[in-house]
DNA sequence: TTCTTACTGATTTTT
DNA sequence: TCAGTAAGAA
């Protein structure tokens, strides 16, 4: 935070530096050839192709540490980028560990946003900011664009807030100011779409805030605005590094170059074959392009492998050389050949789940061959997170343990962003949005119409909300049981911002006091939602993060930018995430269901995006294949439910891209006839026998439940064209059970029927409890369908 | 104002 | 299907 306070004292050091070149360097030991020139090359441009698993992050640490050594720049004369604060730390703590106790202070080290915010802070008015600003999660952003919507007169039904959101961001990302979007552009979003960002620009200001892709913008403007600003900047940065360079967009792309342009001395790290992130911004135009941008770069390629089996870096390589325009690289290992891919077709996607959930417990003991992996070593890669359902229930059902990664984040999630709410208003009166959001939460009788008053009182006398409020209450223009609550309210409010300067009060016990007095606690306790219980203990434990800091507002400051959830409960679990969430991780084993045509690759991307999108879900499947280490299991489904309705897919296109030297065909179980019946777990169902590929996907068709279904669907008299739809659920088992059967559920699993009423049967299932349940969604356990 | 019922429309989400 | 919103009822 400090580094610039002492920065003009440093500048033009490096001569003394250089005079302390040529210690031994027995961390270059441990390098392979390539990383060690990737390393060594530290002067002029350096573009770093690090395939998967090819050891990028060592040899970037490595590199820093580098640097350091030899004298070429004092730790804050280094300036390392990366996108993710999880990045950021893992670097933070490599090159500390490299570096020991030796040099006196660290390198500009964090995410892209998190530097723009501490130069922010410094060049604010530049800007016509405070330093103080606040930064604006999404939430905030959706609230105040609905307002400007709203004062722009047009109907939010049909322009919603959240497509206006995404349109500036994406014209951010591009890095133009409401000036400089282009005509082809502006007349986006009823034709209003400059003028409305335009606007929303000013009331940013006037609320002394800024959204996330200001930080880039505002930073890259003073950057192009103030040379000398630039300038000071250009000389300090004698080094840039910068991680995952093909996820850069265009705003991130002029910050580097920019700032590059002086000492030119830039590493970019990065692979064009993972670029995942094009919908967001991201520009593989930026890695491709290296060096026609910096002249004379020097391109080294990290192509050895530590992570994968040759056979899933084959087929890996064989799927992602579909892609045009690549740069190129063939990843190798030294590891033995080990299984090949597994390639596995099912009937439909909930029996995709019920053979992973099996499969995942039998390689927990070691089955067909292979060692035992123990759950944290497994996990399954989803396109979309609304597949990650199939399993959860599945898991469920079964009682195995298992994590989501990337759902919704804790200091995303509504009760943390109330309690936050306010604890921003206390600190800050004048947090407009945070007033809003916690005004009536909980239910204070402050519906729209008094809301709608505060507002109009603030604005007329140009004041904050809060201090709108108190007008109202004193010119008693609001009453009843509302302006008792506002009264309160507002008093409260009052009450603690004294307090927030009491040395007889800590920060935590004031936390505690606000959520207390508020109601808010209440009102979740109050809650007979399943969720509640977990909300009030999220609220613990936002409590106890606070500990972790000196006042309230340091802590605020402090989440901004890290939205990070750490929370993680012992006990070995399988980990279910979507491909993008999994990208930088590695697992043992990993499992990647739904290879259909129109869920992976995706139908929209490539309706939206075309040969553009479909190469870009090209790059998620590379991305999704080589997080294994070992075992690689690809299936998809002859039928998914998609909206509720049954649909029949295609095997994707990506399992036809898949060189078949380097696959191995699982064959689905239930295919040949009551394989199933009466033993669901049984290790004869499931025999590894080897066929043809093509074979294999003829059998899902050619199989006995296939001509089944489509014979019964046919008797119902459902539409049959070419794209045949299916009804799973078994008719004629309705009104043949009665009590005491033993009969198979498809989510809760075996049961026995308890009674019969009606068309509901209650039914006691050996996993999932007591149930009731409609009669068709049950069967016999020796018709089980397929 | 707030609770209830009807509709609509639906990827991926580093900060 | 199902979640998230929007107009109607109490």
């Amino acid at each position: 935070m400090s580094s610039f306070d002492d920065m003009d004292a440093f500048e033009g050091a490096s001569l003394s530096a250089r005079a302390m070149a040529a210690r031994p360097t027995p961390y270059l030991d441990d390098l392979n050839p390539a990383q060690r020139e990737a390393v060594e090359a530290l002067d002029g441009p350096v573009l770093m192709l690090a395939g998967a698993g090819t050891g990028k992050t060592k040899a970037l640490t490595t590199r820093i540490a580098h640097l350091l050594n030899t004298g070429k720049a004092r730790p804050n004369e280094i300036l390392a980028v990366t996108f993710t604060n999880k990045a950021a730390r893992e670097m933070k703590e490599r090159v500390g560990r490299l570096l020991g106790q030796t040099v006196e202070g660290l390198p500009w080290m964090g995410t892209f946003h998190a530097i723009c915010v501490k130069l922010l802070r410094r060049h604010a008015e530049l800007v016509d900011l405070k330093s103080n600003f606040t930064i604006l999660d999404t939430d905030d952003q959706i609230r105040l664009l609905k307002q400007v919507i709203a004062a722009a007169n047009i109907d939010e039904k049909r322009w919603p807030a959240r497509q206006l959101a995404s349109l500036i961001d994406h014209w951010k990302n591009r890095a133009w100011t409401p000036d400089k979007v282009p005509a082809s552009e502006a007349s986006a979003f009823n034709h209003r779409g400059s003028e409305l960002y335009d606007y929303y620009q000013a009331r940013l200001r006037e609320l002394n805030a800024v959204d996330f892709g200001d930080l880039l913008l505002h930073v890259v403007t003073i950057f192009q605005k103030h040379e000398d600003v630039l300038a000071q900047y250009q000389r300090w940065f004698r080094y840039i590094l910068v991680d995952e360079y093909q996820d850069t967009n265009v705003a991130q792309y002029l910050w580097l170059r920019l700032l590059a342009q002086g000492h030119r001395n830039i590493c970019c790290v990065g692979d064009d074959d993972q670029s995942i992130y094009g919908w967001r911004g991201a520009e593989v135009g930026n890695i491709l392009r290296f060096e026609k941008d910096f002249p004379g770069a020097h391109v080294v390629r990290l192509e050895q492998n530590y992570r994968s089996t040759p056979h899933i870096l084959a087929a890996a390589g064989g799927v992602i050389s579909g892609n045009q325009g690549r740069l190129g690289k063939e990843l190798w290992t030294e590891a033995q050949e080990g299984e090949k891919v597994r390639l596995i077709g099912h009937w439909d996607g909930e029996e995709e789940a019920r053979w992973i959930g099996e499969e995942i417990e039998s390689m927990q003991g070691g089955t067909r061959g292979m060692r035992p992996y123990s759950l944290d070593d497994m996990a399954i890669l989803v396109r979309a997170s609304h597949q990650m359902r199939a399993f959860e229930d599945r898991f469920l059902t079964i009682g195995l343990p298992y994590r989501v990664i990337g759902g919704p984040r804790f200091y995303e999630r509504m009760e943390i962003r109330d309690a936050m709410a306010y604890f921003r208003l206390v600190v800050s009166p004048d947090d407009d949005l945070a007033f809003e959001r916690i005004v009536n939460t909980p239910k204070r009788g402050l519906g729209d119409k008094a809301q709608q008053k505060i507002q109009v009182k603030a604005r007329e006398n140009g004041v904050t909300l809060v201090d709108g409020a108190r007008l109202l209450l004193q010119d008693k223009e609001i009453t009843g049981k509302g302006a008792g609550e506002l009264r309160y309210l507002v008093d409260s409010l009052e009450r603690w911002g004294r307090m927030t300067g009491d040395r007889d009060i800590s920060h935590v016990e004031l936390a505690e006091m606000i959520l207390d007095e508020s109601g808010y606690t209440t009102m979740w306790q109050n809650d007979k939602t399943p969720e509640a219980p977990g909300r009030l203990e999220n609220l613990k434990e936002l409590v106890k993060a606070l500990e972790g800091f000196e006042n309230l507002q340091g802590f605020l400051e402090h989440v901004a930018l890290i939205m990070d959830n750490e929370t993680e409960e012992a006990g070995a679990k399988v980990s279910i995430m979507t491909l993008h969430a999994a990208k930088g991780l590695e697992f043992p084993a990993v499992f990647l269901p739904g290879w259909e045509d129109g869920l992976f690759p995706s139908q929209r991307s490539m309706d939206e995006s075309g040969v553009k999108g479909l190469e870009e879900e090209r790059r998620l499947a590379y991305v999704g294949i080589t997080r294994a280490e070992e075992v690689c299991t690809i299936s998809f489904a002859a039928n998914r439910r998609v909206y509720g309705q049954w649909q029949s897919q295609m095997p994707s296109r990506f399992v036809d891209e898949l060189p078949e030297a380097h696959v191995e065909v699982l064959t689905p179980p239930g295919l040949y006839g009551g394989a199933m019946a009466g033993a669901a777990g049984s290790e004869a169902a499931f025999g590894s026998s080897r066929i043809d590929q093509r074979a294999a996907e003829a059998n899902v068709y050619n199989s006995p439940g296939w001509k089944r279904l489509q014979a019964r669907a046919g008797e119902r008299g459902m539409s049959q064209p070419k794209e045949s739809r299916h009804q799973v659920i078994d008719l004629e088992a309705v009104s043949s059970h009665s009590v005491g059967d033993r009969v198979f559920h498809q989510k809760f699993g075996y049961g026995r029927i308890e009674a019969i009423e009606g068309d509901k049967l209650e039914v006691a299932f050996e996993k999932a409890g007591v149930k009731k349940v409609v009669a068709r969604f049950v069967t016999a356990p020796d018709d089980i369908p397929f």
